[in-house]
DNA sequence: TCTAAATTATTCAACATCAAACGATTGGAA
DNA sequence: TTCCAATCGTTTGATGTTGAATAATTTAGA
């Protein structure tokens, strides 16, 4: 989409990466998507078996800090996993306000089942560019999201 | 966010970059919006106002293939935009299943306001990259967003 | 000890988002 | 001309998302 800015080229310039930039992640996320990689899951939903998987139960604040999300989004979130049996709520000894998220078996199966297939989705989406372009990529996203967000 | 893949290289790259491209457009959005330089409005009804800004009036299905977004959505963001008076439904002449989408008067202003501190806030995101470096990201991106998505 | 501040999870209202189903309309083919 | 397929916008149901308010609990400080 152009963004037709008349003013200073910098803006220009910025403008029109930060449309790169949001349209691209768009588009993989659609063509994943469309690859039906997460099977039945939201991507959220995908997000929350994948953390567990990879670290372990832990409480939903940790949880929110790790995608990115609100609190109250993951309550929500978690509830909708649990109903389908595929996370279980396990209150802490030491602590009574936090309730800390494990995978169920079924959840672990399913979460076993598909995140392979999901990596190697995105293996192939990123085929497109060399392991040295790949590497030029993530020290640029490093540079720009490192500023305290 | 590491993601412990253990197997080919290959996919433990590509998931790395994957991860760092999506929390690097969470983060920058993040802050954007904190800035508040979209006013009182969401991302998606910035959007609508912008692209009938630099493009002019369309129909929703043209909106929504713009934005990338399902014509269902427009739908809702343009009744909500509509509501607050930023924007107008017009009966399209020629075709009675378009409606056209233009900016009001009230609509007009506002993104005249706050569209030139969105690009100046979006500027200082990216001016941690140089010139070059921008134009670099830029065609890593190009080629991973031309994929037919 | 007692109290104030911080943390955790939940709830709610408002908006976003999609997929699917639907009705109205248009355009082309038989 | 008549009918069928495609297009456009809306609606619906399910889920996501935030920010703010709230309740329960813990922690730290006076």
């Amino acid at each position: 989409m152009p963004t037709h800015y008349q003013g200073d080229p910098q803006i220009a310039s910025a403008l029109d990466v930060w449309v790169k930039l949001t349209r691209a992640v768009d588009s993989i996320a659609s063509r994943l998507s469309a690859r039906g990689t997460t099977g039945s899951l939201t991507i959220t939903q995908f997000g929350v078996l994948e953390v567990l998987y990879h670290l372990g139960p832990m409480p939903q604040c940790e949880l929110a800090g790790k995608l990115l999300k609100s609190s109250g989004n993951i309550t929500l979130v978690v509830d909708n996993l649990e109903k389908r049996g595929l996370v279980r709520r396990v209150a802490d000894e030491h602590d009574r306000r936090i309730s800390r998220v494990e995978l169920t078996p079924a959840g672990l199966a399913l979460i076993e089942e598909i995140f392979p297939k999901h990596a190697q989705a995105v293996a192939e989406e990123f085929s497109v560019l060399t392991p040295q372009e790949q590497h030029q990529l993530g020290d640029l996203l490093r540079k720009l999201g490192k500023r305290g967000g």
